[in-house]
DNA sequence: AATGAATGAGTATTCATTCAT
DNA sequence: CATGAATGAATACTCATTCAT
């Protein structure tokens, strides 16, 4: 009878509530997989599930993005000067949401947003790759392709252990390809 | 209220079906992870939703012998003279398969369903350990332990890899820990 | 392969069967209601599935063939000079069985019978209800029609009562009508 | 994957479809009792599944708000000088809907719903009962339970009835109780 | 442009009924 | 004639997607 919508912040929350979605979805992948529920990530980020469609058509959009987020704080320590064990340790730490990451990727070849995703990730490895074996971060036949390979095993490794397993995991998987994180 | 079977054929085919189920089983798991609808499984079979779940009331139940069937394969192998390269290809061949079984066992680790599957990979490689040892599939200092870290890693990893992908993943994967398989 | 029946004791046992699906249907109809499912009742007679349907092509066919047994241990003592007080005694410790009873004559007007099971029950109160009224059970204008409405009351309040505050209920509702068991 | 809706009322015609719901399952909880299919009542009502369970996530839920609405009726007439006549007639009037609701309270006992429920009810009698003493439609010697324990009855007994069968017997069965509704 | 209610397809599970052995 | 496996309809519940406000 009497709708009074309840908190309609107008359009300047239009970015706000772009980024909170963003964050949501970071940590919403991250706990709970790639198929996690959508409403999920809508409630956490306090918008509605119009607003979440409206900024990101589909699921993938969405993951597109979010990664690009976790990926861009990287580069950024990668920019200031970061080296390859800066790098893997940050995936390490995020060692769901990488596996999530990993996975989408994996699972989307041609699309350009996951080509672009993988070809930042590379740029990243391309940086500090050289860096990395002198400082015998890795071995020394360890090219960059070797690095995202190692990226891949540790993350889906990750994703199917418990959370209490993972560092542990992560950590010995590191040694048993010779990747000494510091 | 008015069921109508198209085709019964009879009890006759109790075992049959059992079988054509926990093949179905291990297929659609490896294919769609853990968690696919059971009614693909139950399709794929050639069976009702019924004689699923008269064999196999939870979807955990019947995983477990999927891979108990998978595993029960290596272990032959293994009883035959089978050496831990063999036992590691056939992980390879079986990668997917390998990841929802290495996740079935992670994610439910008091079930001793679970710690049986478990015990029985442990048991295989401990079966071979040395022989890998001396062999050189794996480098000296690798203990069981380390083994089935590989393993994880390697399934863990493919599971998150496109199917045309797996492959080469697999292949460096097990080269990066300084595994060879022949 | 090898279809061995496991304990077929061939057409002698055909009367115990029957024996064991009514008693079986007894309990499970009092305890779980007229809807309970099916093959709980076949599993605690100990038969198959076909050889309860072979019996009782119908839910109701059962229901009558149990609740007659019921009725044929009341008239047994009706005929062996019960009084009503032990008529209403006997419907007392079965009240979930009888609101059971009550729910199948009350639910099929047409069907034979329910009309014969009906009839049955009201050739006991006809036999019992002149001494019945002699001796104070119940009040001295109470026809028979009277007891069969009271049975109905108690029966069906039981019937949504918790089991254990069904022995108080009855006990209070025959009172407030004036009944009294002794 | 691909639902298809076919109207979209808004949700302006939220409080309405809440509204709806409410009447259905008060009907279709009467009808069929407390475990009837709840698409019945969400195809009563004119909503979709997903609407009720919005508003209801549990059949419990569902029957206490149902069940509530019904009782606030009363209620409100009580509020406006109405009788413990008045109170018993509209239980009458609802009998089958009145067995569902005893028997959803009784059979959770510990429910802080239910109980409230319950309390309800026994407010009601509370406030009513002593001028049904009076008037002499309760005898004399009646309490407050009692006259539960005889809602109890009239409604559990109306339940197991056919519906063409249920006024003569809840009529009858007041008058054997010696209440007198005018 | 934001909200969140509404929709219904998809999936899990149970159980009445049939039928090969 | 007995057995119990097989079948699939019915029902519960979840969640992706749309749309009135």
């Amino acid at each position: 009878m009497s709708p009074t919508p309840r908190t309609n912040r107008g359009p300047a929350a239009a970015a706000e509530n772009r980024a909170a979605i963003i964050k949501a979805a970071g940590e919403v992948f991250a706990e709970q997989g790639l198929n996690a529920p959508l409403n999920a990530i809508a409630k956490r980020a306090g918008v509605g599930q119009g607003s979440l469609y409206r900024n990101f058509p589909t699921r993938q959009s969405l993951a597109f993005v979010a990664f690009a987020d976790n990926l861009a704080a990287i580069e950024e320590v990668v920019a200031r000067g970061g080296t390859l064990a800066d790098v893997l340790t940050m995936v390490s730490e995020q060692a769901a949401a990488s596996a999530a990451f990993i996975e989408l990727i994996a699972q989307h070849p041609g699309d350009p947003h996951a080509e672009q995703l993988g070809a930042s990730l590379a740029g990243i490895i391309d940086a500090t790759i050289e860096e990395g074996r002198a400082s015998g971060t890795v071995p020394a036949g360890f090219t960059a392709a070797d690095v995202i390979v190692a990226i891949q095993l540790v993350a889906g490794g990750a994703s199917v252990a418990l959370a209490r397993d993972r560092e542990a995991l992560v950590r010995r998987g590191w040694e048993l390809m010779g990747i000494r994180l510091g």
